[in-house]
Formats: C-alpha cells, structure tokens, sequence
DNA sequence: CGCCAGGACGCCC
DNA sequence: GGGCGTCATGGC
C-alpha cells in the first residue's frame, strides 16, 4: 500500500483491494454505495470516524476530507492495509478451487471490526438477508445518532422496547448480547486473546450465538483469521472441493479464504 | 399464495 | 448426537 496526501484528501494504491468486494460482501453492513460509476463511492464509519472513499480504476482509492493522522492511526488498520494480501493469494492458490476463488474476487481484504458491533450485527445476520440486516441496524443506528450504540447505551432494552427494529425473534438473543455483555459475564476483549475453541465456547454461552455467528464475530470483529465461518453457501464449497478436509496450509487464514470462496460459489450458482 | 434469506433453538428419537 | 419443525420479517 502507497499513500500520499493530496489537498483534504488521502490518494491510495493498493493493489489488492477493491471497494464492492470488500465493503458489500456480507462482512460489514453500514457502507452505503453513493456513486456507482467509474468512481464508485461509498460512505459509512468506523466508531466514530466517518469515511467517504473512492474507487478510481483498478486500485487507486480517494480517502476524501481525512488527514494523514485519521489515515494512518484508524484506517490503515481497519482495511488491514499493513497485512500482504497478495502473499496470501499465492499461497491459496497452490489450490485448484482457491485459485479460482482468489482470481474471482481477489479484491476482498478482511476489515478489522469493532467486536461488539460484529456480535450484535451477526446476530442479527441469521436466517435473514443483506438488505434486511441492513435495515435493522440503519434503523438501531438512526436512534443513536447514526452511531452504533455501546453495550451501555443500549443496557436495559427489552423485546418490546427494540420493537421499533423489527428484527423479529432475534430480538430475545439482542436482549441476551446486551445483559451479558454490559453485565461483564461476558467480556470480548478477553474472548478476543483466547485459544480458538474456547473462545467459541465462551460466545456460544450468549443465546442465539451458534457456531457460525461465533466463527463470524472470531473472524470478522477479532481478526481470528482461523475462524472459518460455514454457512449453507460454504458448507455445499466443502462438499464439492473438499470431501477429504480443507486443506491444512490454509489453515491459518482459513477464515480469509472463507471469503473468497464464498463469493466464488456464489458467482458458478447463478 | 409459497418460498427463501450467510442459523439457532428445542424437542424428538 | 443427528434430524427436523419453528422462529419474524420482507422481497420476490
């Protein structure tokens, strides 16, 4: 990754990035595409730090109105610019199928995630839809002015009081994320430095946490690139290409070639 | 109208 | 310990 700073604005190559791919592939849910043509543009924030960003071409990038500071202390780490996501493809793509799924959406880099907002985000996530999910939290958002609200804020809400959500029977397991979570039963920090196994013990404790939201909130929210999120689209890639197991050099970044491969399987099944 | 959406739970055997 | 109906909501 290069940068510069140019005006208001920070101008970024990065090769191994692209926009679409990486902030409208299901692993976060508050981007909003503004401009679609040959500049695509999305808007949405990190915390508190809010980022209109640009795509011009093949992996040059406008951060718009940010200063080298607000670059380089917050989003060179959320789009993990520091980590060579071109190595990383080499070396999945030893194998047939990941080569394949590298060469498809080869633009995907995994955000580094607020864990709380990825707990309650992908909680929301089960058996339901992009579009949908991403109501959800526009509108639990909108109540907290356009922020994601902490544990704190949101202490004390009740199936009834989230209603206005319409999040539907997930509502009970939001409950359970809050009362856990601003209580200190459960504490992510913790969970994040964890061994794998037991930190997924220790989030499935939450109700309406199963294995695949655990792996999600492991991967997407604590950058446990071991975690490998299998959802019905990943569980038909395992049956396919991988009777005999996923292959063990992948392990490590196993959860970054979920990524890939989910988006590949998806682009053969239409 | 029925079906599905990046699942998890409760209950069954 | 695997199999299956059910769970809200909304888009098609």
């Amino acid at each position: 990754m290069d940068y510069n700073v140019k005006n208001n604005d920070v101008i970024v190559s990065e090769p191994d990035l692209d926009l679409d791919e990486t902030l409208d592939c299901g692993q976060a849910f508050r981007w909003k595409k503004i401009k679609s043509d040959f500049e695509k543009t999305y808007t949405g924030c990190f915390f508190n730090n809010q980022l209109t960003v640009s795509q011009i071409g093949k992996g040059r990038f406008i951060f718009h109105d940010t200063t080298e500071s607000d670059f380089v202390s917050t989003w060179i780490d959320y789009f993990d610019f520091n980590t060579d996501y071109g190595e990383i493809k080499r070396q999945f793509s030893q194998d047939e199928t990941l080569a394949k799924a590298c060469q498809f959406a080869g633009g995907i880099r995994l955000l580094r995630q607020n864990s709380w907002e990825c707990l309650i985000s992908f909680i929301i996530s089960q058996n339901n839809n992009i579009p949908r999910i991403k109501g959800i939290i526009d509108r639990l958002c909108g109540k907290f002015d356009g922020r994601f609200p902490t544990p704190e804020q949101m202490a004390g809400e009740t199936v009834e009081s989230l209603e206005y959500l319409r999040s539907g029977f997930r509502a009970k397991y939001l409950c359970d994320a809050v009362d856990c979570v601003s209580s200190g039963k459960i504490n992510l920090s913790d969970i994040a430095r964890m061994p794998i196994s037991e930190a997924q013990a220790e989030l499935r404790k939450i109700k309406g946490v199963g294995p695949k939201v655990a792996d999600c909130v492991l991967l997407f929210g604590m950058h446990r690139t071991e975690a490998f999120p299998i959802d019905v689209w990943i569980k038909r890639v395992l049956e396919k290409y991988y009777p005999n197991g996923f292959p063990e050099f992948a392990s490590e970044n196993a959860g970054i070639a979920q990524q890939y491969l989910f988006h590949y399987i998806r682009s053969i099944a239409e």
